[in-house]
DNA sequence: TTTCATTTAGTATTTTTTACAAAATGTGAT
DNA sequence: ATCACATTTTGTAAAAAATACTAAATGAAA
């Protein structure tokens, strides 16, 4: 959707190529280095950041839009994206914030009244996270604005995405104590001292420095390379490697972490 | 919806009241004495068995949805109904075993096309647990029959409902082991034996039937209560209750089971 | 060479889980 | 009444896991 031409035109008739009533919204959570972000994208016609989402196209399946509205922001795929739960209700979205003049501008209509964009929406939410280094954020006319905002400092967010944030949180750390994660979110080389920061984070809670890594070392999930890591002063880490084996059988299995 | 004049409204007039393209199906298992059963509906215009579902009214919540569609079929209010996943993708509604015959009987119009109820729907997924022996099963003229299925022998499922059901089940299975679960499901007063009878059923799997109670009183979910029950013949055992309080709290805040 | 912060191995302690044995107990048979 | 028995319940020992802590290893910088 590269010009204003295609733009009106989804507003006016996307209805033919997308399903109403429905949409995904992607909570992105951006690592690293003990911080973590969320990527937040701000409409043209709207004054609130929200949260990336888009429709679903008729030809998709729910997976395939949110990969879709995903890499078209972030430009990543592969990502451990999660369905982690639907939210609707008929208080969900409140149109009264935007601006009808920007409407007409556009569309040429006097109003949205009827239009398939402002009936009463339905959202699939899913989750992600990325190394925020690592993304290049993408941007279009129909997008606006994209940024990495801290989590812990958030502006006030469109709808109800605030409650979706909350909730893609929780789904995320109560994932984390049943799955893998790190795969797109630490290099392919790491040390210990890294995929423990990872968590720390991520958990937003202390985890032994010594015996933390020797879980995730006898659940097998790593692999130590001969190779150390020279950076800075002090003691030179050993590198790891996730067995990739294990990696994608816990991933299908489950694991338990404490 | 009792009279066929309702029904052929809801038909061809539901996208008034009911937003287009959005359902949620409910997998209602029910228990036992070591039991487990799935209830299944077959509508009057379907060959095939079916989840109990519907559609969300423009003015409700996706859960009073689904609290609305299973009281109407078991009476029940208050149940553990818990949203689990969404399903969409093009592929996951088949139409073509429906009957021409029987539509064009109901709506007098000659075909489907461009009805709101064959759209590409998207299906938010609940489940509950009950016990089957307080339920009784509801029919109107928009249901058709309604009745338990073993669980371990379902007949062919309409749809991707057979998918739905085993990941309701999976999901459950998982919320087990952090949520309590048994204020539904078992009298006011139990026994130990029962409430491992119970978890034995919805994990289909054996637990040590000396230290499992004993886990649930460590948590201080059960309280002793005074009293016997002296049903058959054999050393009668005592009764518990849950304690309410805790009962909530780790409703709230989760729990761990091993 | 020494100092120092960090990494990493080691170990002791505590807690939890698991397995199993045995005692308790109400009922029905003798 | 007494005994036998199936089930319930308590107890305990062994195994495993989690936790806390100590100390050694190590490489860069002073």
């Amino acid at each position: 959707m590269q010009t204003e031409e295609d733009f009106r035109d989804f507003i006016l008739n996307g209805h033919l190529h997308y399903i109403p009533n429905i949409a995904i919204d992607c909570a992105i959570f951006g690592y690293q280095k003990h911080q973590l972000r969320l990527l937040l994208i701000r409409h043209r016609n709207m004054n609130r950041w929200s949260l990336p989402g888009g429709h679903v196209k008729r030809t998709e399946k729910l997976e395939e839009a949110a990969y879709r509205n995903v890499k078209i922001r972030t430009g990543l795929k592969n990502l451990f994206l999660q369905q982690f739960k639907t939210f609707g209700g008929p208080d969900r979205m409140k149109f009264d914030r935007f601006d009808k003049k920007k409407w007409t501008e556009i569309t040429g209509l006097p109003s949205w009244e009827g239009n398939w964009l402002m009936d009463q929406t339905v959202t699939v939410g899913f989750y992600a996270v990325t190394d925020f280094s690592e993304t290049v954020l993408q941007s279009d006319i129909s997008i606006g604005e994209c940024a990495w905002h801290d989590l812990a400092n958030l502006p006030p967010l469109e709808f109800d995405h605030e409650d979706i944030v909350r909730d893609a949180l929780h789904a995320m750390r109560l994932h984390l104590y049943h799955y893998p994660i790190g795969l797109n979110l630490l290099p392919e080389k790491f040390t210990l001292s890294e995929i423990h920061a990872l968590y720390e984070t991520l958990l937003e809670k202390k985890l032994d420095i010594s015996n933390f890594p020797k879980k995730l070392i006898t659940l097998g999930l790593l692999k130590k390379l001969d190779e150390k890591r020279s950076i800075g002063a002090h003691r030179s880490p050993h590198l790891y490697s996730f067995d990739k084996v294990r990696y994608e059988l816990a991933l299908k299995e489950g694991l338990v972490l404490s």
